[in-house]
DNA sequence: GTTCGCTGTGGTACTAAGTACCAAAAGGAA
DNA sequence: TTCCTTTTGGTACTTAGTACCACAGCGAAC
């Protein structure tokens, strides 16, 4: 059997986040100390930090997966290797309405954590990061397919602008997501899509 | 004349600031306390946070101007709205190598700050806030002129891709900032400038 | 030049994040 | 049971950031 260990540790980190976004969703990030968290998820104030580096961390608990995903989404994508940023971008555009795709699904949620980074100015630089993180991953994927450095790099920063963009278009409301960042790609690269 | 008191600010506000840089030169961000600059300023703790709103602030104490200088270039071009991204991105080429010409003119400092930010996690998502901030101002001078909000939304993004990309190029060689992010905006939008 | 008002200063005291360390609890294997 | 290892939670400490307050120094009016 998987270890009653590994089956504690990932319930209490449920817990943890659990009792987080509870308490975030109540009053707000700055207003709840990481006390009172460990408290309602019934661990030590030590173990918080153990299984996040810093408060804001919590925020992002189920992103972690994400990147997995989208580099995983783009590897399938087979191997053509582009040569030019707009081909590079046309490989992109599926990956990035993937992750789009992702995050809105549970709405609720979603719209929660928009708001909680719309709020807190820490949050959103904590978020943008972590984006920029996934877009050095994808540009490896792309420079691991043969497509030149300084097109990968760019082609992954302007996919990020469209998401960026799309983003600040739909505002707040999850069935738009998919719909604005898809039209950013259309008005750059065109109706054709991969 | 100036009022005593402002030159008595103003005076206060750069040792501040050269305190800062020569400690964070010495041993990085991090292994400086406030307290330290504040002695070296020879200010007080409290006033440390009267001029700057925490510790990172004052990393970017001389970035304030380069806000006012981008729009104010980007408003001179004219009046002339584009109606498509491509066409936005081309007005805005010139505006964001003027910039790059910007934080590139005193050649050391720029390489002490970008080697601050790219040790300090902090300082580097603080950066992304601040050129966010950057970019939604120049969304806002393309909307006044007659550009449709979609299109100067995703132009104003790509044209941050652009820089990113041109920036993660470059490395940390300040002669080569320039020349990178100009050849990212031509992999984009081809040779013709404005 | 003296007095009055205002702005800015720096000190004290407090809260909360994050770190280091340690002793004890609890799972896993013998 | 016994022993080893992982995980826990408590204590104590440092530092960022905030609130508050008494005081100093500038500027203006008389």
């Amino acid at each position: 059997m998987a270890d009653l260990r590994d089956r504690k540790r990932q319930r209490a980190r449920e817990k943890i986040v659990e009792a987080a976004f509870a308490l975030f969703a109540e009053r707000g990030f700055a207003d709840v100390t990481v006390t009172e968290i460990a408290e309602r998820a019934e661990v030590g104030r030590t173990t918080f930090f153990r299984y996040f580096g810093d408060k804001q961390e919590v925020v992002f608990a189920d992103e972690q997966g994400l990147l997995e995903e989208m580099t995983e989404h783009q590897r399938s994508l087979g191997m053509i290797s582009a040569q030019d940023v707009i081909t590079a971008l046309r490989q992109l555009r599926g990956t990035v309405l993937a992750l789009c795709t992702a995050i809105t699904k549970d709405e609720k949620h979603y719209v929660v954590h928009e708001q909680l980074l719309e709020r807190t100015p820490e949050l959103h630089d904590r978020s943008v990061r972590k984006l920029q993180r996934y877009t050095e991953t994808i540009e490896g994927v792309l420079i691991d397919r043969g497509t030149p450095r300084e097109v990968a790099v760019l082609a992954a920063q302007l996919a990020l602008g469209c998401f960026h963009a799309g983003r600040r278009l739909a505002g707040f409301d999850p069935t738009q997501l998919v719909g604005e960042v898809d039209a950013a790609f259309e008005r750059l690269v065109g109706k054709q899509r991969r």
